[in-house]
RNA sequence: GGGCGAAUAGCUCAGCUGGGAGAGCAUCGGCCUUACAAGCCGAGGGUCACAGGUUCGAUCCCUGUUUCGCCCACCA
């Protein structure tokens, strides 16, 4: 056929303006309708499985979880597309005490409580509000264009996990890794419930230090005092102690003694115990092992008897005598007040310490003795201790492996029970003729040791955290051997935030490990908080949030996903700043026009063939850009299988914008443009090939706009989703077309300066000379004359040996070569010079009206000083333009 | 108290086992050149925190200092 020398029909399917709104809605609906995220199990093929960090289904999406999903999605994405058996499990949490309390404030808007609906009316609500509202992050996730296997969707509660998470808790009982004690736990006196230590965070606030004076009592006759320090002096009605150190001499002398406790009447003893520092306070320390961790250790050794003086609410109990019915921060002024009014008050000093608050409602927590259940952690810690030091587990970035085997040496018994009622009821009854425990998967109708029925199941459910441990097991239908598990077990990469190493990583681990006998994911990646551009937390009360939702709407999915992968660095917070959002959305236009142009100039043309492997074509700007498209592939590659994904976003990025659009598709225009047919039709394949690969290698990172371009490239094709992704074909690499680009782009580069410096119009033609006396780089100058000509616009260029330099020409020298302008005749000279000298008269009459303004002392005193500085600033710049503008004349009048 | 990390252009940051100091944004100058002014072509701008050391050579490795940030921890 006849090439065209034409531009191709205007009417071209891709609009002129990307609507990422509306293409964004449509290849979602399209991608779930053809169910084009299913998981395959296809034999023989490589497995690749992530599970979702499942989100509290109360949760909204975060700026967090767009990144945490957006990195996922990339590597699942990726993979998918080469094509291995590809799973992204999704699924929700049921956040047990965030869940629980989300239900009991839309209670108390109707002015009633849990308990006034009862256990299973309670559970009934929250199941039903779950089915309300409870998916709305789910979709936000899919907005985001998340390939999770939709249908796969699990939550924490149903049917199977609880299944799993029975069959967990049974086995460990029995195992003896499960048991039931009495011990101090922190309690959140609001959602009346114990929390796990890492539940507790601790926060430093301004509390005042006061030093009490307890009496002493001693058998020889010579009274005294102790002086003790606190925080908390309303604990000195459990107190059932003072402790000093044994070595302590001050306090030699009272070994064994009595003290009686003012407002109390009770007299307790002064024990010794090295637990307590000197140099702390008085050196004397008041115990209240009921309400104090160390206190309690410490009661333990000696024998202490526990006094509880605060209910489950933080309210003061009948032991607080007087006191009873006081809430405990009421009851600390009062006891302030009294201890004050009868003299034992000796001080009181601002104090700056660290209090535990609940991590769900912030209230400070109380520590409290209670029955609980705990897991025995040191055995299954000690597992995944060892998986992750023989490298069956990869934590990236390796910074965190220190932190973890700290963590993990340091570990405590994990506390599993919680006093709510949402969440996974401990799979334990107590029968009520024998007294016997009995744990077991299924409910039991009658006592296995003596026949009763009247059987009891435990009131508390289990942390919320001990499901979530179970996840990368129990959503592929553990403890059923499933294909599921086989082809998917262990998953690959686990993709999270690093705040929940220990909550939930760790405990996964462990999980797995024990009941699996292998780990539960092969590689960890632990991203940064996602903070503000100041490097603040998001906070809603700082009112910095950066809502994903909102970037979304104003910017696009892809834009926002480029970004978060452009910030994803390893071992970095993420400052995230909106302009680059925005930044970022040029990106996304920018790959848009260059798909307009390339519509153009393939849609209407039937014999267009994509470039085959076996093809090579001759012109230097596509064999360049093949090598560099293989290059390319290479980074992203390599970039990608090391979960560095700042560096697959930035080759991207460099590739597409700066050596795709501005050198490849500006240097093949006159092909596009030309008369020989062979010509055109090399430009045409090649200008396809590579453009498809470029969307294949973007289409991880930004899935809407790839796929959105790809459908409308010429020929038949399927989703790009599922097209392979792109490999790097050694047989392309160029490094001679590499190298000749390189010096064209120099010598290109070099002449577009002088026309700069020049001022030259941008349209002026110009004749330059290039003097070269390398002969190599002489002939390969020779042969893109024309190019070069075209890329900097010259009517005439002469390239040769060696030669003069006149005087009145631009001039640079690059790699070896001589690159010379004259630039006389070019230009209008007069025409400048007039436009030149009346700028110079304007601009100097305007700095003569400053300057007059600044030289006069009435103004500079009196005015605003910022007014001042402005005036003295545009000075400044005035002055400056108004050298750049007598140079200019210079260099005019010298081409006269 | 223990541990970890950071300090590079005005801002946000790359710089991946030692040899060229880089990107985006912002700034300045010039252009509506037939994909893109959401663009193009150019320009300016850095004692790589500081001080030592190793090396032919240090942003990079070592030591110390300073300043930030984070995590863990029972000093009441």
């Amino acid at each position: 056929m006849e090439s065209s020398a034409q531009p191709l029909a205007n009417n071209t399917g891709l609009s002129k303006t990307y609507e990422f709104s509306e293409v964004e809605k449509r290849w979602l609906a399209r991608w779930l309708d053809e169910k084009a995220f299913a998981a395959t199990m296809e034999p023989g093929k490589a497995s690749f499985s992530v599970v979702i960090p499942p989100p509290n289904v109360t949760g909204v999406l975060h700026i967090g979880h767009a990144l945490n999903n957006t990195l996922q999605d990339i590597l699942v994405r990726y993979h998918r597309m080469r094509g291995d058996n590809t799973l992204w499990v999704p699924g929700t949490d049921h956040a047990g005490i965030a869940t629980q309390n989300v239900v009991e404030r839309q209670l108390a808007s109707e002015g009633k409580n849990r308990h006034d609906l009862g256990r299973d009316a309670f559970i009934e609500r929250v199941w039903q509000w779950r089915s309300e509202k409870g998916g709305a992050i789910v979709k936000q996730l899919k907005r985001l264009g998340a390939s999770c296997d939709w249908d796969r969707e699990r939550f924490t509660m149903d049917d199977g996990l609880s299944r799993a998470v029975r069959e967990v808790f049974v086995r460990l009982y029995h195992e003896g890794l499960i048991y039931k004690g009495s011990y101090i736990i922190n309690w959140c006196p609001r959602c009346h419930t114990a929390l796990a230590d890492d539940e507790v965070d601790h926060e430093e606030s301004d509390g005042t230090l006061y030093h009490l004076r307890y009496p002493v009592t001693n058998d020889a006759g010579e009274a005294g005092d102790v002086v003790v320090a606190t925080t908390r002096p309303e604990t000195m009605l459990g107190d059932t102690a003072v402790a000093v150190h044994p070595e302590d001499e001050r306090y030699r002398h009272l070994h064994g003694a009595m003290i009686e406790l003012p407002l109390t009447g009770r007299t307790i003893p002064i024990i010794c115990d090295s637990y307590v520092e000197r140099e702390f306070g008085t050196g004397a320390l008041k115990v209240t092992p009921a309400h104090d961790r160390n206190d309690y250790e410490m009661a333990l050794r000696h024998q202490l008897p526990q006094l509880k003086i605060l209910d489950d609410s933080g309210v003061m109990n009948e032991n607080a005598g007087a006191y009873a019915g006081q809430d405990r921060f009421a009851c600390r002024k009062q006891i302030v007040a009294d201890l004050k009014a009868q003299g034992f008050l000796v001080k009181e000093e601002a104090y700056r310490h660290a209090v535990g608050g609940c991590y769900r409602c912030h209230t400070v927590i109380e520590p409290n003795v209670s029955e609980q259940w705990f897991v025995s952690v040191r055995p299954l810690a000690d597992k995944a201790v060892a998986a992750v030091q023989s490298s069956r587990i990869n934590i990236y970035p390796d910074t965190w492996y220190k932190t973890f085997y700290n963590w993990m040496d340091n570990i405590r018994d994990w506390c599993i029970s919680r006093q709510i009622w949402w969440g996974h009821r401990i799979p334990a009854w107590t029968c009520a003729a024998c007294s016997k425990v009995i744990v077991a998967v299924d409910d039991p109708d009658v006592c296995p040791f003596c026949g009763s029925s009247s059987l009891t199941q435990e009131e508390d459910v289990l942390d919320t955290w001990f499901s979530s441990a179970l996840w990368p097991f129990s959503t592929l239908g553990w403890p059923q051997q499933t294909k599921e598990l086989a082809t998917f077990y262990p998953t690959s990469v686990l993709i999270t935030s690093f705040d929940i190493l220990f909550f939930w990583v760790a405990r996964m681990m462990m999980m797995g490990l024990h009941f699996l006998d292998e780990v539960p994911f092969k590689d960890v990646y632990l991203h940064a908080l996602v903070r503000d551009k100041f490097g603040k937390k998001m906070s809603k009360s700082t009112g910095n949030v950066i809502d994903p939702l909102d970037m979304i709407a104003q910017y696009g999915t892809d834009a926002l996903r480029f970004t978060l992968t452009a910030f994803a660095a390893q071992g970095r917070e993420i400052r995230l700043d909106e302009e680059r959002v925005d930044g970022y959305r040029r990106f996304i236009n920018k790959l848009w026009n260059a798909a307009r142009f390339a519509e153009m100039h393939l849609s209407q043309d039937a014999s267009i063939r994509p470039l085959v492997d076996d093809v090579h074509p001759k012109g230097l700007a596509h064999r360049w850009i093949l090598s560099r498209v293989n290059a390319t592939i290479r980074e992203v590659r390599a970039a990608l299988d090391h979960y560095n994904f700042n560096e697959a976003a930035s080759s991207c990025y460099q590739f597409v914008w700066h050596y795709f659009c501005d050198w490849y598709l500006e240097w093949i225009k006159p092909d596009l443009f030309s008369k020989d047919a062979a010509v055109v039709a090399e430009a045409r394949a090649t200008l396809l090939g590579v453009f498809e690969q470029t969307l294949a290698l973007l289409h991880p990172i930004i899935p809407f706009v790839t796929e959105e371009i790809w459908s409308h490239l010429p020929g038949e094709r399927g989703l790009l989703m599922l097209a392979p992704f792109p490999e790097a074909r050694p047989e392309r690499d160029d490094a001679q077309a590499e190298e000749e680009m390189g010096l064209l782009m120099e010598v290109i580069s070099g002449l577009r300066t002088i026309r700069t410096e020049a001022e030259l119009h941008p349209g002026a033609q110009i004749k330059a000379s290039i003097f070269c006396a390398n002969t190599d780089k002489r002939t390969i100058l020779q042969r893109h004359r024309s190019d070069i000509m075209a890329l900097v616009r010259a009517s005439e260029l002469d390239i040769a040996e060696a030669g003069g330099v006149p005087n009145d020409a631009g001039h640079a020298l690059v790699q070896d070569v001589e690159l010379v302008v004259p630039l006389k005749g070019l230009i209008d000279v007069a025409a400048e010079l007039e436009k030149l000298n009346k700028e110079q008269a304007r601009l100097e009459l305007e700095l003569n009206r400053i300057n007059t303004k600044l030289a006069n002392e009435q103004f500079v005193a009196k005015a605003p000083p910022a007014v001042v500085a402005k005036e003295r600033e545009k000075a400044l710049e005035l002055a400056t333009r108004l050298e750049k503008i007598l140079e200019s004349i210079n260099r005019m009048q010298a081409l006269r």
